[in-house]
DNA sequence: TTAGGTTTAG
């Protein structure tokens, strides 16, 4: 019998036990017969205490009742409970409760003559591959919210952390964890946790997690309220985010949990979503800066002893650290680790020094575990044999700010992730960057007499580059501005200005309807309208349908107001937030943001009487990562907003924002870069405008507004393009096609230009 | 007992 889970069900006349299983009935149980597909049940009617045998073994005797045949004499029966299971019984078994036991050992009773009880009794572990099912009718925790606790006081609670440090070895004999929570009522409480078993701490991952504390202890420190572990301590800890699976965390293998806890989690999940900010320090070794703190997800690849007070860990994200890294230097002999894999890695591995009391936990760590370090210090540091500087990790000594490292399991979501990234990982190639990055090749090609400088490189190659027509010649601007339009032509010259200078500027909204064009609205505009929509009070009528399920609250501060969220379900196995689009009412701008950092699709509703439906068109309708997408007031024709239910019912709907603004009846505004480019060549000069979504810069449009690196990108480019403080001869050149076209109004025709199937050269960008 | 969040200084 594999199974070693106990658990409680509510109202759950079956078990969840294999169908192979059958029930015995305890009048043909037997010593010497075969039970192993067997299991017992019965009523707990008598319970001894946990007692402890001479080996140190917990033991726990029950006595459980059939529930058939209640007249037999050998109706009831001895269940004896030995190590770890006994412990759990122990601690949540009520008379009353229904007891499932499969996995028994059938041993004749010494005792059957006195009690009266079945001839045989039954043995029951851990080790033995037993597995109990409790259907309880007991125990309804009351949970108290953190701004009702009191002194003196041992309660239940719910929290979501808003800080925590992974468990570590404190001064005394147990580990600590300490844990800061914050629930609806907007009160902090942070806890002390001690065990001197690691594992019986909450497994917290990371900010946003959710936990369950039963029996904590509440003290009153330094005038505020302090949680602290109390004897029969136990904790469950689930993942924040919403929408994926409610599955807690924990070492125990007997506890609680039912359908008004797994709600619970869901709403503190929602609550979560707008109010604690989980955008920790986390980063990949790409993306690493000198001096500061981060969060590295690692695996581990090596590890060695350095000194007494410090340790060397070896690890890899599959990311590039873009410096050079420092190289802790060790005993062949003190490295631990696969050596064909720290040779494979070893560009891609990076050294972290932990010190003093991570040194002990460093040192058990396996070496392939999957690791979250805590608040790693990046610092550069020259060696005196060096003219480079060199970036050093460190995990300093201390706990401060939750410093610490935490072994990940492998079914954590993020280490499933990284495993997938890992594998994908094509080493040849690293090896290749290294080469190409590192030091010594800069050293090298420095030596090169004729090694070409970018501005030299700039005046040899075009810039821009022809993504069609390579047939056609090249036309001089003189020929060009003396022909008549409309035309096409391809065209070698330089830019000698543009506009708008300011590039935030160059970026509008089109409708490829009836061919506008508009500002992006600012921000400003669109919290005017959700102030203004927030008046509306959520519809309760309109709360979960078919085709989405509806959250409620009202927000604690001086406002109250109330917002509701409606998920839009479909048709997945699993609904991951990444992939979901929801709905929401009275939010606010900031709000409205924080969700779609964790969602596929945000969309601001408000209701009517009898539906939901979007608000002003000049709010954006949809949210999608960084983007606003609006319709045209023009052209759109708003439809109802179930018409989403059509993609929502897809099998893996990818919500396409074209999609989306079809169903709903929006004519979506597409967000392009419109500038003015002065080409010369020589012979003449004309100004062509650029019309470009994402081919010319390969920036898309929609994304430059919300991206500073993508601006710094872009601007860049327009340096290259057109470098500043330079005189005409020493600008690069452009290969660009151009067409021509008439504008006419009532007054006057002119000819105008327009960039097409033109791309900046990919070594540009 | 331990720690009681708010960065080491190697």
């Amino acid at each position: 019998m594999p199974v070693q889970l106990l658990k409680i069900m509510k109202e759950q006349s079956e078990a969840p036990l294999p169908n192979h299983m059958q029930k015995e009935d305890l009048k043909h149980l037997q010593e010497g017969c075969d039970h192993t597909n067997k299991y017992i049940q019965g009523i707990v009617v008598l319970s001894y205490p946990l007692t402890k045998l001479r080996d140190g073994t917990d033991f726990f005797k029950i006595v459980l009742q059939g529930l058939d045949d209640l007249c037999s004499r050998i109706n009831s029966i001895n269940i004896l409970i030995y190590g770890k299971m006994a412990e759990d019984c122990a601690k949540i078994l009520r008379h009353g409760d229904t007891f499932i036991v499969a996995g028994f050992k059938v041993i004749k009773s010494p005792t059957a003559s006195e009690d009266g009880r079945h001839g045989c009794h039954l043995e029951v572990s851990e080790e033995a591959g037993s597995a109990i099912y409790v259907s309880s009718i007991a125990p309804k925790y009351v949970y108290t919210p953190l701004n009702q606790l009191k002194d003196g006081t041992i309660v239940n609670l719910y929290g979501v952390v808003k800080f925590f440090k992974p468990p570590y070895v404190s001064k005394g004999t147990d580990y600590c964890s300490v844990v800061t929570l914050v629930d609806p009522s907007n009160v902090k409480l942070t806890c002390t946790l001690f065990n001197g078993n690691p594992d019986c701490l909450p497994k917290i991952y990371k900010v946003g997690d959710i936990v369950r504390f039963h029996r904590i202890k509440i003290r009153e420190y330094n005038g505020q309220m302090q949680g602290i572990t109390s004897g029969g301590f136990a904790s469950l800890t689930f993942d924040g985010t919403v929408g994926a699976p409610v599955v807690p965390r924990t070492s125990s293998k007997m506890y609680t949990f039912m359908d008004e806890e797994h709600k619970t989690i869901e709403e503190l999940r929602v609550w979560a979503a707008s109010n604690i900010s989980i955008s920790g320090p986390a980063a990949k070794l790409s993306a690493v800066q000198p001096m500061l703190f981060f969060d590295l997800t690692c695996q581990l690849v090596g590890k060695a002893k350095v000194d007494g007070s410090s340790f060397l860990l070896k690890v890899w994200d599959g990311t590039k650290c873009p410096y050079p890294t420092w190289r802790v230097p060790v005993e062949a002999k003190d490295l631990e680790g696969e050596k064909v894999l720290l040779h494979q890695l070893r560009n891609l591995t990076v050294d972290i020094l932990v010190y003093d009391n991570h040194v002990q936990l460093a040192k058990s760590l396996k070496i392939g575990s999957f690791l979250r370090i805590y608040s790693i210090h990046t610092k550069q540091a020259s060696a005196d044999n060096e003219d480079v500087s060199r970036i050093e990790f460190h995990l300093h000594g201390g706990t401060c700010y939750g410093r610490g490292i935490g072994v990940l399991p492998e079914n954590n979501p993020d280490v499933k992730e990284l495993q997938a990234f890992l594998r994908s990982v094509d080493l040849a190639d690293s090896q290749n960057m290294e080469s190409m990055s590192s030091v010594e090749f800069n050293s090298i090609s420095s030596d090169f007499t004729d090694f070409e400088s970018d501005l030299e490189r700039f005046q040899r190659l075009p810039v821009t580059v022809l993504t069609d027509h390579q047939d056609l010649n090249n036309t001089e601007l003189k020929t060009i501005m003396n022909s008549t339009a409309p035309q096409q032509y391809r065209i070698r010259a330089k830019l000698r200005t543009y506009k708008p200078q300011k590039l935030h500027q160059s970026v509008k909204l089109h409708c490829s309807k009836c061919n506008s064009l508009q500002e992006v609205p600012d921000g400003e505009e669109f919290n005017l309208i959700l102030q203004r929509s927030a008046v509306i009070a959520p519809n309760p009528e309109l709360h979960n349908t078919l085709w989405y399920d509806s959250v409620m609250w009202t927000t604690q501060d001086e406002k109250q107001r109330n917002i509701a969220i409606h998920f839009v379900k479909h048709d997945e196995m699993l609904q991951r937030p990444e992939n979901t689009l929801l709905m929401i009412e009275g939010g606010t701008l900031k709000e409205i943001w924080k969700l779609t950092k964790r969602f596929k699709c945000v969309i601001p509703v408000r209701s009517t009487e009898d539906d939901l439906e979007l608000l002003d068109l000049s709010a954006p309708f949809l949210l999608q990562g960084n983007v606003k997408y609006y319709g045209c007031k023009q052209c759109s024709a708003p439809k109802p907003i179930k018409n989403l239910s059509s993609i929502a019912a897809e099998q893996e709907p990818s919500w396409e924002p074209t999609e989306i603004a079809q169903v709903l009846g929006i004519e979506l505004l597409q967000y392009v870069f419109i500038m003015k480019f002065t080409l010369v060549d020589g012979t003449g000069a004309v100004n062509a405008y650029l019309f470009d979504y994402e081919k010319f810069f390969q920036i898309p449009a929609s994304e430059i507004l919300t991206n500073s690196f993508l601006q710094e990108k872009m601007q860049m480019t327009m340096n290259m393009l057109c470098p500043p403080g330079r005189k005409l001869d020493d600008l690069p050149w452009l290969e660009c096609f151009i067409k021509s076209y008439n504008v006419r109004d009532a007054m006057k025709h002119r000819v105008c230009y327009q960039i097409f199937d033109t791309t900046v050269a990919e070594d540009v960008v």
